[in-house]
RNA sequence: GCUGGUGUGGUGGAAUGGUAUACACGUUCGCCUUAAGAGCGAAUGGCCUACAGCCGUGUGGGUUCGACUCCCACCACCAGCACCA
């Protein structure tokens, strides 16, 4: 018999695979389909042991699924635009595009490796122009619908990058890919409305689909929906109304000062020629300049100014303090805040700058100043002439109290009832080179004119001089930007900026199914036959960003009726995958040099054994450093696998009560644990049959054949080497799925845990025809004589009897 | 500060109210071998006077016949958000 070496096997088997396109299904009557995605991957050049977790894990799954007759769709593809390419190609003087697609090519064989069911002819590379035509067509829809539109707006400006970037994308003040400080420029661009979906995109408590708490968490924490109200205000001796958003409105009646955002337009008006002018609008600069500088950084010191005006309340018809205060945020609300004081840093303001405050407001004792933070003890405790509640409210709880106030409100003509955001719309121009162009003409006469549908797509010029200079490349590539308008036919340039990379993988799951469709984005034979997502996998980093955009582009396509009647969500099932960090503990990155490539360990222990190892690692949303130590471990349970060959009996052999047992055991647990994606106790369970099996002087057919067929979701390419061996036939990947029968998981007897108040002291075999009779268990636990040394001179005052479990006597 | 999560042997981890530490790594000892490696077998939570005992799942309390598991309070760590009125 020869010996098992990887290398001997896998290759061979891969390339019979592919050739053969065992693994490929017709998307077109996928009559019980089970699309299995995992979120696509950056093409940096080279597969590393992360993308091994991300991608082989599933694909046990995936196996197991087609092993029951699912047709399994597991497609892979590329989110191929991004500045890591552009960067990479400026520091080495290749083109983008020729760097993107090396790397591809590289990496597609490098994913050959995995022994994994992907089908590469339903893959999708988001450069290329059959794909961005749909990213630039979606575009033009959302224009026609009013969901994209340009507008001037501060952004987050990378100054090495030369980008703007989004919110998701600026991690603690600093560019999540370059790591340089970010700061804030008013720049024009292109965003799209993703706050006309806040309320879709918000997860009710109970939702239809299968997604983690702390997506769902995280997302409404992001969408930020608070309900309150805009009261109307009237600045005294001028002509100037505002409003100011209160999501407390329990304590407007409680306001004892006003605070502006610096950047609030209206504070000019309020000053402008009186004697306070010189000071606000210098502080107004001030905080600015700060904000521009790093706005990020987190600023504990609160400053103002009083603007010298006063505001009219009418509520309590008290004259109210207008101050501009540097923490007031313009974008959020109406950029104005009631300060009632009742909450810490309100009343921190008002202490610094003297500000009168009723002194009952904060009680004395700090134990009850606690209390304050629950607003609750402001609204009961409050003295009169601060919170001077209206009648009806007085001695009712807090919350429940909050509509009836709003109605008040509403009734008094003092505000109306408004929902605020904390989403903002997204902001999808970037300047920069890589990226797929937004189909946008700009001309002279006829101004903002949407390249037309049938024009599309407007490709990205190969030639161009892509480094940064302070302006979108684009706008240097003469032939390019010069065109004619599609309107008047007049001289117009397009827009020279580019989508965010995000856009891009909003919607690529769509086309995965039909990626050489030239018509619309995916066929609705196709849409219909395979969406939604099954199963969805990836990293909890894309809670904020991926998954959120891509839901409401979901929702989106839907409303505009290209999906047909698919629901709101498009997975069902939502699975975030751990990490893999280096060997240091740290992220594997480039620039810390501590990337795993998983190479060498294949050559040496073979795919099957890195595949069989990931799984085994530890629940599959670890967090852990890599630690080839205990990939021995599981090549050596391979090498007792392919030994089992010699034990294998000539005939037919009469297997055991126990054989069976364990072995549908294992089968019902295996199943059980795939399908609840807890990979690593399925491989401690096949673990633990084989031991059993090793221990036995002959192993049958039918055990060694069952064995086989639970092994070969995580070790395909021994399993069906083995299989040819045994079976002599090809392929064991198309063989069903083992099922368990529950007649063989009875035990004819069975352990029984004798306690003594609740203390293990003894166990006893029970057969199963007395299992359930109290009495009779109770009496041999008694006779036990371990048991027996425990109750001399006690009396039993109680007896717990869990049938097949436990017995416990209480003394 | 807010939100979500996690705390179990030397290590990764298992156990969702019923024998805590499955499965594996590592370590130690033995067999085999000229030797090494591989392979095979055994031991492996701590303590003790070491086979009739005690303690033990971050800490303290509670519920229960029985708690890693449920409840309350606290501590530590991880992740995300963070001046959101």
């Amino acid at each position: 018999m020869r010996k098992y070496i990887p290398s001997d096997i896998e290759p061979k088997w891969q390339k019979k695979w592919q050739e053969d396109k065992l693994y490929a299904i017709d998307l077109d009557q996928a009559a019980k389909k089970y699309y299995l995605l995992v979120e696509f991957t950056y093409p940096s050049g080279d597969l590393h042991i992360g993308h091994w977790f991300a991608f082989a894990v599933p694909d046990v799954l995936g196996r197991m699924k087609r092993m029951q007759d699912y047709q399994v769709f597991f497609p892979n593809g590329f989110d191929a635009f991004g500045l890591p390419a552009e960067n990479a190609a400026i520091a080495r003087g290749v083109h983008p595009r020729d760097w993107t697609l090396s790397n591809i090519e590289n990496m597609k064989q490098q994913f050959g490796l995995m022994g994994a069911i992907h089908d590469w002819e339903n893959s999708v590379i988001t450069c290329l122009p059959g794909y961005y035509k749909w990213n630039q067509w979606i575009f033009l829809k959302m224009l026609e619908k009013g969901i994209a539109y340009k507008g001037r707006a501060l952004a987050n400006w990378c100054p090495n990058c030369q980008t703007v970037l989004a919110n998701e994308n600026v991690e603690a003040g600093e560019c999540w890919r370059c790591g340089t400080e970010v700061v804030q420029k008013e720049v024009e661009q292109w965003f799209l409305r993703i706050t006309e979906y806040a309320d879709r995109l918000l997860w009710s408590d109970n939702p239809t689909v299968d997604w983690p708490k702390p997506i769902r968490e995280g997302q409404n924490n992001w969408i930020g929906r608070s309900e309150g109200v805009n009261l109307r205000f009237k600045v005294k001796d001028m002509d100037i109304h505002f409003e100011m958003f209160d999501s407390v409105p329990q304590t407007f009646m409680a306001q004892t000062f006003t605070v502006i955002a610096p950047e609030h337009p209206m504070v000019y008006e309020l000053v402008k020629g009186t004697e306070h002018e010189k000071e606000v609008m210098g502080f107004v600069e001030k905080i600015k300049k700060k904000k521009m500088m790093n706005k990020f950084e987190i600023d504990r010191d609160i400053e103002g100014v009083f603007t010298g005006r006063y505001l009219e309340y009418t509520p309590t018809g008290k004259s109210i303090p207008i101050w501009v205060a540097s923490f007031v945020i313009y974008e959020y609300g109406t950029g104005v805040v009631n300060s009632s004081a009742h909450d810490e840093r309100d009343f921190a303001f008002a202490k610094k700058y003297d500000i009168p405050l009723h002194p009952v407001m904060f009680p004395k004792d700090p134990k009850e100043a606690e209390k304050v933070k629950n607003l609750e003890y402001c609204y009961h405790h409050a003295p009169d002439g601060i919170l001077q509640e209206p009648e009806e409210f007085k001695g009712r709880r807090w919350e429940e109290v909050r509509h009836d106030i709003i109605d008040y409100i509403e009734k008094k003509r003092y505000g109306k009832r408004k929902i605020q955001y904390h989403l903002h719309d997204w902001s999808i121009s970037r300047q920069r080179y890589w990226g797929a162009p937004i189909p946008i003409i700009y001309c002279d006469n006829c101004g903002t004119v949407p390249v037309p549908e049938e024009d599309l797509p407007v490709e990205l010029p190969y030639k161009v001089d892509y480094t940064p200079k302070g302006k979108p490349p684009l706008a240097t590539a003469e032939d390019w930007i010069n065109v004619k308008c599609p309107n008047c036919g007049g001289e117009a340039k397009r827009e020279a900026e580019t989508m965010d990379t995000f856009v891009d993988s909003s919607w690529y799951f769509l086309r995965y199914l039909d990626n050489k469709n030239d018509t619309e984005i995916a066929s609705s034979i196709r849409l219909k036959a395979l969406m939604p997502v099954d199963i969805y996998f990836g990293g909890a980093e894309h809670t904020l960003g991926h998954t959120l955009y891509s839901r409401f582009f979901y929702k989106f396509l839907s409303d505009l009726g290209v999906l047909g009647n698919l629901g709101e969500e498009y997975a069902k099932k939502r699975v975030h995958h751990g990490v893999i960090l280096g060997p240091d503990g740290s992220r594997m990155s480039k620039s810390r040099g501590n990337v795993v490539n998983p190479d060498e360990q294949i050559k040496e222990y073979g795919a099957d054994a890195v595949r069989l190892y990931l799984c085994f690692i530890g629940p599959y949303d670890i967090v852990a450093p890599w630690n080839p130590g205990g990939l021995g471990g599981v090549y050596h349970f391979l090498q007792r696998v392919w030994l089992l060959q010699e034990k294998l009996g000539s005939q037919a052999e009469k297997l055991g009560f126990k054989d069976l047992n364990i072995m549908h055991k294992t089968i019902k647990k295996v199943t059980e644990d795939l399908e609840n994606i807890k990979f690593n106790t399925a491989v401690a369970a096949l673990m633990e049959w084989l031991n059993h099996l090793c221990r036995k002087e002959k192993v049958s057919k039918e055990e060694f054949r069952s064995f086989l067929l639970l092994l070969a979701p995580f070790a395909p390419h021994i399993t069906e080497e083995l299989w040819q061996i045994l079976e002599a036939k090809y392929s064991i990947h198309q063989q069903s799925w083992p099922k368990f029968d529950n007649k063989h998981l009875q035990q004819d007897q069975v352990l029984v845990v004798i306690q003594v108040n609740g203390k293990v002291r003894d166990t006893l075999l029970i057969q199963n025809d007395i299992l359930s009779n109290k009495e009779v268990v109770e009496k041999m636990a008694k006779k036990s004589e371990k048991i027996q040394k425990f109750l001399t001179g006690k009396t039993v005052k109680k007896t717990i009897y869990v049938p097949g479990k436990i017995i416990n006597l209480v003394i």
